[in-house]
RNA sequence: GGCCCGAUGGCGGAGUGGUGACGUAGAGGACUGCAAAUCCUCGCACGCCGGUUCGAUUCCGGCUCGGGCCUCCA
């Protein structure tokens, strides 16, 4: 069959244009995403970096391509404040909770995979096959980030007191990446005495005497760290090699974390002639917008926030947060607000009762292992039949820089579109949740109906309420059950007689 | 202070030089002992002021408001 004549097309902050993907390697695609520094949990803002990120590697292996995705642990401690003489963030938490900074790093990093499991965002990928155990964490690359800095240390750094510093101006068209380039900004810090430009930034941080640091190397310049720009450049050229594909990460790196990786790149990799765009080591560098609250963007070091627990406590699906996500374009600003996740909670409910009554009951009737709905093919080539119109037009969509919002009504056309033939709407489905990854075909509807945790009622006494209720029915005593309803209101509880779905209950949110 | 971005119905959110997706909420109907759930149907919007154009929500300029980065941040 030939392959989709669609090509992929990505929007490139380093080009500010969209563009048609091109893989570096023949058939592959690695993509590289900046990951979570494990000093605290992650929030809802942080986590939609992550369903983006998801979401392109799986249109990425859908298209074919053999992926190989790998996304950071940052567990080395970055500062507080200044860029180069301020606390450590990892270190001062680990002094606050009185634990070995270790034990803050891998409580942390669970936290994170739990959250990253709830969404369905797929682990680590290598060569087009799951890599899940394989996180890439900061502190098992220290000896390649000292072999790295040391191969760029003559041509562009110099060494302060503070540490060894990159001396910007070494490399071609510095903060090209950032649309506030060439600025004249005013510094709101105090300069760093000694630094020849003010963007200069550490490779490498020395401890200071007084300090007493949990985490520390030894390393040409003396006992420290890494500058926390250097660790993506290592474990990248390490695992991806430079170039690579694709660089993902959130808006905010675009004018700092981003350039200054990408001046890294440039230098370790300026023997080779390389032109500009793979000097940066990436072909393609994404970046996907902020989920902002109305009191404005969610802030990881601004003390409380909003996780992903958080949302299960109080009853809504971490899956509807992932389908919010996805209602709207990674580019855009996202606004949070818990009317919006009640949103697209009751739609994916929906969607989830299409799925589970009329497209479940019809593909009994086929001959398919109806015990094992994975074992669906998902629909990898041009194929015209009926509803597969439906196919294309999400195809290319997503194709177009990742649209899932327009791709979401497209999914929900093949569930209530009736002139679509079995097998051919579960193929469609799985084929199109392949990509979204909502998780549609292994969800239970019962999973969606989560007990809030201040709810003041437990499972068990609204089943025993119910039968009673259903008994008083049964007798027609209207009054009674009636009233055994309105108990049931008063604490929360939502009545439904004649579900399809079958519940006969639910608890308000 | 410097630079950047945005402004679409009650809320969220696509898209377009000429009938303004979709979701959710809301309204009406079906169903129900009555509700709820479910199903069907239907309202409701392009910040303000200019300009370009036969025609602008869409392009350009100004304004207002909101957000972001400049310090670790997705």
């Amino acid at each position: 069959m030939s392959q989709s004549p669609t090509p992929l097309r990505l929007f490139n902050s380093l080009t500010r244009q969209i563009e048609d993907f091109e893989p570096v390697h023949a058939g592959e695609a690695r993509v590289y995403t900046c990951g979570p520094t494990v000093y605290n949990y992650p929030h809802i803002g942080n986590m939609r970096a992550y369903v983006f990120a998801d979401t392109l590697g799986r249109v990425l292996s859908y298209k074919g391509y053999k992926l190989t995705h790998v996304i950071n642990i940052t567990d080395v401690g970055h500062l507080t404040d200044d860029a180069d003489a301020g606390e450590d963030k990892m270190e001062k938490m680990a002094a606050e909770k009185a634990q070995s900074i270790w034990d803050i790093a891998k409580h942390y990093t669970e936290a994170y995979w739990t959250d990253v499991k709830a969404l369905n965002i797929r682990g680590p990928m290598k060569n087009g096959a799951a890599d899940e155990t394989n996180w890439s964490i900061a502190t098992k690359f220290i000896d390649q980030m000292i072999a790295f800095a040391e191969s760029i240390t003559d041509k562009h750094c110099y060494e302060l007191e503070s540490g060894l510093y990159f001396d910007t101006s070494t490399v071609a068209d510095y903060g090209n990446l950032a649309p506030s380039h060439g600025s004249q900004s005013e510094s709101r810090i105090l300069p760093v005495p000694g630094k020849r430009n003010e963007a200069d930034f550490a490779i490498w941080r020395k401890s200071s005497p007084s300090e007493n640091r949990q985490m520390e190397w030894p390393s040409p310049w003396g006992m420290g760290a890494p500058g926390w720009h250097l660790e993506c450049s290592v474990m990248s050229e390490a695992l991806l090699e430079l170039p690579f594909d694709i660089h993902t990460g959130g808006i905010d790196h675009r004018e700092i974390h981003h350039p200054n990786e990408i001046a890294q790149n440039q230098a370790f990799k300026h023997s080779g002639g390389l032109d500009c765009a793979e000097n940066s080591g990436a072909r393609v560098w994404m970046h996907n917008n902020f989920l902002i609250d109305r009191t404005g963007k969610m802030s990881k070091s601004s003390g409380e926030f909003l996780r992903v627990q958080l949302l299960i406590d109080k009853g809504f699906h971490p899956l509807a947060f992932r389908l919010m996500c996805l209602q709207g374009h990674y580019r855009s600003e996202l606004e949070f607000s818990w009317e919006g996740l009640q949103a697209a909670l009751t739609r994916l409910k929906r969607m989830m009762k299409v799925i589970q009554i009329r497209l479940w009951e019809e593909y009994q009737k086929t001959n398919l292992d109806v015990d094992n709905p994975n074992s669906f093919h998902p629909i990898p080539y041009t194929n015209p039949s009926d509803g597969f119109g439906y196919l294309m037009d999400f195809r290319e969509a997503i194709y177009d820089d990742l649209n899932t919002p327009k791709c979401i009504p497209l999914l929900e056309d093949v569930l209530h579109e009736r002139g679509i033939d079995n097998p051919l709407r579960w193929e469609l489905v799985a084929t199109m949740d392949q990509m979204l990854g909502l998780n549609l075909l292994e969800l239970d509807r019962k999973d969606l109906r989560i007990r809030p945790k201040a709810a003041v009622i437990t499972v068990a006494e609204i089943e025993a309420a119910l039968d009673e209720r259903k008994a008083a029915r049964a007798a027609k005593d209207f009054a009674k059950s009636d009233a055994i309803r309105d108990d049931l209101i008063a604490k929360g509880v939502e009545v439904m007689d004649g579900d399809p779905l079958g519940w006969d209950w639910r608890i308000e949110i």
